[in-house]
DNA sequence: TCATCCAATGGAAACGTTTCCACCACATAG
DNA sequence: CTATGTGGTGGAAACGTTTCCATTGGATGA
C-alpha cells in the first residue's frame, strides 16, 4: 500500500545504526562520514526506497527550488514554446516550474503572481498585461526575489529576455517602403493589452515617417472579428486603398488572407501582408507567410539562464535583445498600380502611440 | 528590503499577545476565538503583511497542495491548450501545477516523474510515450497518488481523458469510402511513439477491412521528413495511385498539402487530405483541412475535474470519452478517375498493428 | 609520555505550520 | 453549594530536513 510514502531519513538512520546527522551527511556528501557507516547508510537508503522531501528540505533551508512562472495563454504557441524553453533550461539544474496563465487578464495577472508568492517560489518569470503597473511584482521585487520579464521591452528595475519589437516593425516598415508601397495599415489584435504590439505600431509608424511616407492606419480588432473572415473582410472593406498590411502577428496575418479573399483581394498582387513571430506553419502555407522570425523557445531559456545565475547570486546585468530576422515569403510583393494612390495620408490617427519610445530599447542589439 | 519575507504565524501571535495555536485558529477560522482575540490577530497580521508559508503547511499537514503534469511538449499547440484546461480548472481550487515535458522520450518521461514524485506533488497528470511500460508510473500508483492520464485510451488501473481515436479513425474511414476513395493511406510521424496514433490506423484499418476496401497504406515519417517538404514529396512520389490519405494530426496534414504541391497533385482534385485534432488554423487556410475536430482544452479540463474528485477522496471512475466530430474542409472531394484503380492493394503491410483494440475502448461514448 | 589535533559521530535546535491536550474560568443544572 | 460541562486559551509535539556543537577516540608531533 502507500507504506513506502513514509521512509525518513530517520528510518533510514534508524536501519543503518546511526544518528539522522550522519545519515544527512553521507547521504548528501556534505560531511565526514567512514567508509563503514556510508556504505551501511547507502544500502539501507537504497533498500527502504528512501528519498528525501523536498518539503523537509525547503522548510529547513528556505528555499523551495521552485520558479514560478506566468504567461498570458499557452493556447498561444508564441508563449507556449517560450516556456518549454524555459523549461528546457531549468531542466538539469534542480528547479521546477510551477505555472500559471492569466488569459490577457491584468487581474488575473495579480492574482497568480501573489498565488506564486505565497507558494515561496525561488524566482519568477512572467510575461503580463502591464509588469510597470503591477503592484504584486513590486512587492515580489522588494522581498529580493529574482524576476525575469519576457516578451517585454526593458523596464525600469526589471531584467528581460526580449526581441526588439520597434527595431523589427521599423525592418518590416523598410520592406514596404523598398517595395513602392504607401499606403499601408498596422492591424493589431487586443492593442491596449500588449506593450509588444504597441511597441510594434510604434517602430512601423516611425520609420514611415523617416521615409517620408504617410502614416499606417491603425487597424485595431477584437478577437471576434480576428476569428470570423467575413467581420474581419468587412473591416478592411473600409481601407480598399490598402496596398500592404504589417499584422501583428502571424495567425492575425494568416486571418488577413482569409478576409482578402472574401473581398476578391488577390495576396499578394492586391495586398501584401506580413506577420510576426516566425510561426513553423507559416512556413507550410500554399503561400508562405513573410514574417518577422524570432524564436520564442530561445527567449525561455536566455530567461531561465539569466534567472539561474541570478538565483546563485550573479549580478543583475540585462542581457543584449535577442535577433531576429525577416523571413521572405510569398505574401509580398510590388504594389498593385489600379490601386490608386491619391496620396492622402491615412484617415486613423494612431490612438495610444509612446511619443518615440525610449532609446535604450532600440540600442542593445 | 527582503525583512517582510520572514513574517511567521509566531511574529503575529506575539504582536497580538496571544500563542500561536490561537492565532493558528483565528486566521484558519478552524476553531473557538474571542471576538477579542480575533480582532487583535486579524489586525496584527494585516499590519505585518502576514502570509501563510505553504511550505510549512505542507509540511504539517502532508499535502503540497501541488499537482504534477507531465507531457510530451508544449510545442505542440495541442499538449499546450490541454494544459492550459487543467490550469483553468485547477484555478479556484488551491492547487498549483507542477509543469515537466519530456520531448515525447520514454527515459525523459521517467525521470520527470521521478522528479515530481520527489517534490511530493499530490497527485499526477500525464500524457506518456508508454505509460503502460512506466515503472515509475506503477510505482506512483503503489504510493497511492492520484494519477490520470490525457489522450491516452483507458488503461488497466488508470483514468484516462481521452476521445476514441479508433472510433474518430473510423469515421474518418468512413468519409473516403463514401467518396468512393479506394487507395487511401494513413500518414504518420513517430508512430511507435504514440499510442494514439497507433489506435487511428488501427481503427482506419479495421474499418475499411469492414468495407471490404484495399489496406490502406502505412507511411511513417520522421521528423525531418516532415518539415522538409520536398523530402516528403519524394516519399509521396512513391505512392502516385493515392487518391486519399489520413494524416494522424493536422500539422502533418498542412505538410502533405505542401508536398502535393510540389508534385503538381492538386489538393482535393488528385488528393484528398483529412486530418486529425482540429487545430484553429486550420480553419483559417485557403482550403480550410477537413479534420476530426476534439478539444485539448476540455480533455485538460476534464482530467482536472476527475484528479480533484479523486483528491476529495471520490471513487476512481474512469469518465467516457470525450466528443470528437468530423469537420468537413475543402480538403476533401471525390477521387480523380484519372489516377487509374487497378485493384491492388496497398504495398506496404502494417509494421506493429494491434491487434482488434480493446472492445471498451470504442464503446464507453 | 603527554599535549594537540582532527576525523567521525550523534544530540538537539531550528525552519513554520497545525493540532492534541491540558488548563482555566465561568455558567448552568442538579 | 457542588458537580458537570463548555468556550477560550496556550504549551508542546510533530512533520523531515540540515547544521551547529559537543563528544569521542585515535593519530601525530614534540
Amino acid at each position: 500500500m502507500s507504506k513506502s510514502s513514509s521512509i525518513t531519513i530517520k528510518d533510514v538512520a534508524q536501519s543503518a545504526g546511526c544518528g539522522v546527522a550522519t545519515a544527512s551527511r553521507v547521504l548528501n556528501n556534505s560531511g565526514p562520514a567512514s567508509a563503514d557507516v556510508r556504505e551501511r547508510v547507502e544500502r539501507a537508503a537504497r533498500e527502504l526506497g528512501f528519498s528525501f522531501s523536498s518539503i523537509g528540505r525547503a522548510l529547513q533551508s528556505r528555499r523551495s527550488m521552485t520558479v514560478g512562472c506566468l504567461v498570458p495563454s499557452l493556447a498561444n504557441p508564441v508563449f507556449a514554446e517560450a516556456v518549454q524553453g524555459v523549461q528546457a533550461e531549468l531542466l538539469g539544474s534542480g528547479y521546477q516550474m510551477l505555472i500559471s496563465c492569466s488569459n490577457y487578464d491584468g487581474a488575473a495577472d495579480e492574482a497568480a503572481i501573489e498565488m506564486l508568492l505565497s507558494k515561496e517560489t525561488d524566482a519568477l518569470v512572467a510575461t503580463m498585461v502591464a509588469p510597470d503597473r503591477s503592484p504584486t511584482l513590486r512587492l515580489a521585487q522588494k522581498r529580493g526575489i529574482p524576476i525575469l520579464l519576457m516578451f517585454h521591452d526593458p523596464l525600469d528595475g526589471f531584467i528581460t529576455s526580449y526581441v526588439d519589437n520597434f527595431d523589427a516593425a521599423k525592418v518590416v516598415a523598410r520592406q514596404f517602403a523598398d517595395l513602392g508601397h504607401r499606403r499601408t495599415a498596422f492591424l493589431a489584435l487586443r492593442f491596449t493589452t500588449s506593450d509588444r504590439s504597441r511597441n510594434r505600431y510604434a517602430g512601423f509608424h516611425s520609420e514611415c515617417r523617416a521615409r517620408g511616407l504617410p502614416d499606417p492606419a491603425l487597424i485595431e480588432i477584437g478577437e471576434a472579428e480576428a476569428n470570423q473572415p467575413d467581420r474581419l473582410a468587412a473591416i478592411l472593406a473600409q481601407h480598399p486603398k490598402l496596398t500592404a498590411i504589417f499584422a501583428s502577428n502571424d495567425f492575425l496575418a494568416i486571418a488577413v488572407q482569409k478576409a482578402a479573399r472574401l473581398l476578391g483581394w488577390r495576396v499578394p498582387q492586391d495586398l501584401s501582408v506580413v506577420g510576426f513571430d516566425g510561426i513553423e506553419v507559416g512556413r507550410l502555407l500554399e503561400k508562405p507567410l513573410a514574417t518577422i522570425e524570432t524564436s520564442p523557445e530561445a527567449m525561455g531559456r536566455q530567461a531561465a539562464r539569466s534567472l539561474l545565475n541570478l538565483l546563485q547570486g550573479g549580478p543583475s546585468i540585462q542581457p543584449p535583445a535577442l535577433p531576429f530576422a525577416f523571413r521572405a515569403g510569398a505574401t509580398l510583393a510590388l504594389p498593385n498600380p489600379e490601386k490608386g494612390d491619391d496620396g492622402r495620408g491615412a484617415t486613423q490617427p494612431p490612438s495610444d502611440l509612446p511619443a518615440e519610445p525610449q532609446a535604450q530599447t532600440r540600442m542593445n542589439r
